[in-house]
DNA sequence: GTCTATATATAGATAGAC
DNA sequence: GTCTATCTATATATAGAC
């Protein structure tokens, strides 16, 4: 940016780096500005200054993941339905799994870090993360729905709704809890999975639910 | 307890009454203990005196659900099994809906309060009170989840524990954020569901997840 | 058991020198 | 842009009178 030195990186990565970790191990109000700036090596002043408040911090940090995955999500939904037959659901939450799993270049542990976020964000946050992504993000989601509902066809827009919630809910949940499942996993029953085998065991759950009938009365 | 005044509530009783409501709808850590002891109306240093600390009354609010209901969950499953035919996986989950509905007659608007108080125990706590909910209600678990397992028996015991916790991350994530989910849906549905309704609809969708066939690797 | 007053810690944010 | 020092607010927790 003008400067000679590119000796270590900027400051403002340097937040943005410390800070989506944190957030993502212990959730943004368990995370202070200081522990962040720490880690960071940098000054603490120096969030105030590159992001003007915390609030604005954590848009930022989740912007930073929204803006690569969601336009290559919505590519990869594109792409699926190019083809003239109709995709199944197992197919279409799979098209997501490239996308995902695209941000673990981005960053080190990036898919992982990327969900917890958005569980965390989603939770956590009374209602302004939950507003931020809808607005900035809305068409990606709207044409994530649309795919999904065209898919499946029997399930009336309400239930859809529901369901996709739930879907979000298992995804985010399981990540935030990876870690530790994981550990269970290892000992209990001699297993070691990564991120990408987690999601790909998650995702035939997740399609069966979105599309069982819907049950008459009893 | 020895005095002659019932004219008011225990102070205690007063405290977790107001404890629950606020720790479920707004979490934990954004909960302070002025705001507790100022809706309940009694002084700031009486949550310390009977509690000791935070961290022990939010174990004392989850415990006062927990032992209510994880014996009476119990007691469903025991009753479902006794029965000669094998309960299919909506039955298994359906037999807890009365379990959960009862809390409600325990407190106004129970049920919710419980299942978000239960969200919040997982993913807000680094572990502390997964740890205090397993070692004080492993029984319980347990024996849950073997009664799932006979009723699943094409899934091998390593997949039926990570179909397991995407329930949990279902159920939980739905619960945590049923108050802005229900909002969504009267502005854009028209729908009013009460935590029975979603319950009901969270269920086909979690048993179709936990029994769907595992698939050949591609 | 309940109160006031306060100790102690930590948070986010900012002013102003460099 | 980066630093030190500090402001202001709020948190949990406790001491000690009643």
């Amino acid at each position: 940016m003008g400067h000679g030195m590119a000796s270590r990186t900027d400051t403002k990565t340097r937040i943005l780096d410390a800070a989506e970790k944190l957030f993502a191990e212990r959730g943004f109000s368990e995370t202070s500005l200081r522990l962040i700036t720490s880690k960071a090596e940098v000054n603490l002043a120096s969030v105030n200054y590159h992001f003007g408040s915390k609030k604005e911090l954590i848009r930022a940090v989740l912007a930073r993941y929204l803006d690569v995955f969601m336009p290559s999500a919505a590519a990869e939904i594109q792409r699926l339905f190019k083809n003239p037959e109709l995709a199944n659901l197992n197919e279409i939450f799979s098209s997501l799994i490239k996308p995902l799993l695209e941000l673990n270049q981005v960053r080190h542990g990036g898919t992982t870090i990327f969900l917890q976020l958005l569980g965390r964000g989603y939770i956590e946050s009374q209602g302004h993360l939950r507003w931020f992504i809808t607005t900035h993000y809305g068409q990606y989601l709207e044409a994530f729905v649309r795919a999904v509902s065209a898919s499946a066809p029997h399930i009336p827009p309400a239930e859809m709704f529901w369901r996709l919630h739930f879907t979000l809910g298992t995804i985010v949940f399981t990540m935030a809890s990876a870690d530790a499942l994981n550990e269970i996993a290892a000992a209990d029953y001699g297993e070691h999975n990564d991120t990408e085998a987690i999601i790909r065991k998650v995702i035939p759950y997740m399609a069966a639910g979105v599309s069982v009938p819907i049950l008459a009365k009893e």
